[in-house]
DNA sequence: GGATTTTTGAACTAGATGTTTCATAATGCC
DNA sequence: GGCATTATGAAACATCTAGTTCAAAAATCC
């Protein structure tokens, strides 16, 4: 059940749709959305004015298209960064290692499309499909702070939702600061540090207990 | 030695610098940088084309004036939120909880223009300005943590400096999640919870030790 | 090969945008 | 009041931008 052949009838389209996705997330990456016109992704994208339209629509439906595609390939990375053999610590270290390293990449715009870009956009969708994103990487940390606790690596009392807010929104920080130019090395010495930190097994009373 | 009299010679201007200039800190804090046109400004400051171009020049030179005018006024505040009588766990929560109500306000654009909007900015006088900003705010947050450290709040091996760091990152992390519209509710909660953690004594081997 | 279908490049249109010009208005100075 | 000075509003200007039109190109089907 996989009759893929069928060739289409008319003129071969002399671009490849997923490849032409992936070159307009570099532009809105690099320039956000306001910065971009048609013209740029016309010329990132290597697709004509008209076949850009007749394919992708305008470029609210392109950068929509582009933030999912994006948002699935990060989703999946992050994932992968979070299984470590090394076990928790080494985990919760990978995901913010691999957030500094994506958001510091030579070759590509720094910082991240997903945190730093897409929530500037005004658009209700954006909007949603961001929280919607936003919840999907807490709920994969969290999900490793619960693979922990039945390891039996952290207590059962940890507080595993909270923290996994912490992680990610740290790294979102960490991303943010990316983008301002902060250099690589200062960053990923944070992410260790941060690392540390956050496998705290309970917090309620530090002051009290010195 | 304020001899501020000296009334100007010509027609007396219909608007007040510095108040045109609060009112264009809510324009591109709403519209972002690059979704600002001069039309926008105009109608926002309340100040007539040529006069614009007079006083205050093109766009990138009244984003910069409006960036260190917002700068100051954050900082200010920031300081002030750091200043609790009730001690450090206090004090930091004090910080989050402003950062969270400075980002949800009603009445004003959500973010802050420091940390959502000005990172975007393409120039390299805004990234400076941005990192500096940026130190200064940790420095903010590590001083509060040292003066701590003289009051015996906290052992003196408190690693002062990264814990500030993960405090601004933290709230830059809040930030933006307040942008893509996460009610303040629960980002207070999330800071509250936050503010628990970072006077952790020391941490190196939470795993090891449980 | 000719009809059919689809894509493409170039040109075009209408409107938005950044910046300047200029005559006029509103003040202080004498 | 008249002159110098500064600010203002309306309009002008050139450029940029989004989106469309159309004839030519490139493929399949018969």
């Amino acid at each position: 059940m996989f009759h893929n052949a069928a060739k289409p009838r008319g003129r071969p389209r002399s671009f490849d749709e997923s490849d032409a996705l992936k070159k307009a997330t570099q532009v809105f990456w690099s320039k956000g959305y306001d910065g971009v016109t048609i013209d740029d992704l016309v010329a990132g994208m290597g697709v004509g004015r008209p076949s850009l339209y007749a394919v992708f629509g305008d470029k609210r439906a392109i950068f929509l298209r582009v933030l999912k595609a994006y948002a699935e390939r990060k989703g999946a990375s992050a994932a992968k960064a979070l299984l470590s053999p090394q076990g928790l610590r080494d985990s919760i270290a990978g995901f913010l290692r691999y957030a500094v390293e994506s958001a510091t990449e030579k070759g590509s715009a720094r910082g991240c499309l997903l945190i730093c870009v897409a929530p500037l956009v005004d658009d209700a969708e954006v909007r949603r499909f961001l929280q919607n994103a936003a919840a999907g990487g807490a709920a994969l940390v969290e999900g490793r702070f619960r693979d922990a606790i039945s390891a039996g690596e952290i207590p059962s009392d940890f507080p595993a939702a909270a923290r996994a807010i912490q992680v990610t929104d740290f790294a979102r920080g960490l991303t943010m600061r990316a983008l301002i130019g902060t250099p690589r090395k200062t960053l990923l010495k944070d992410a260790e540090e941060a690392a540390d930190l956050v496998l705290q097994p309970r917090c309620g009373n530090a002051v009290q207990d010195f």
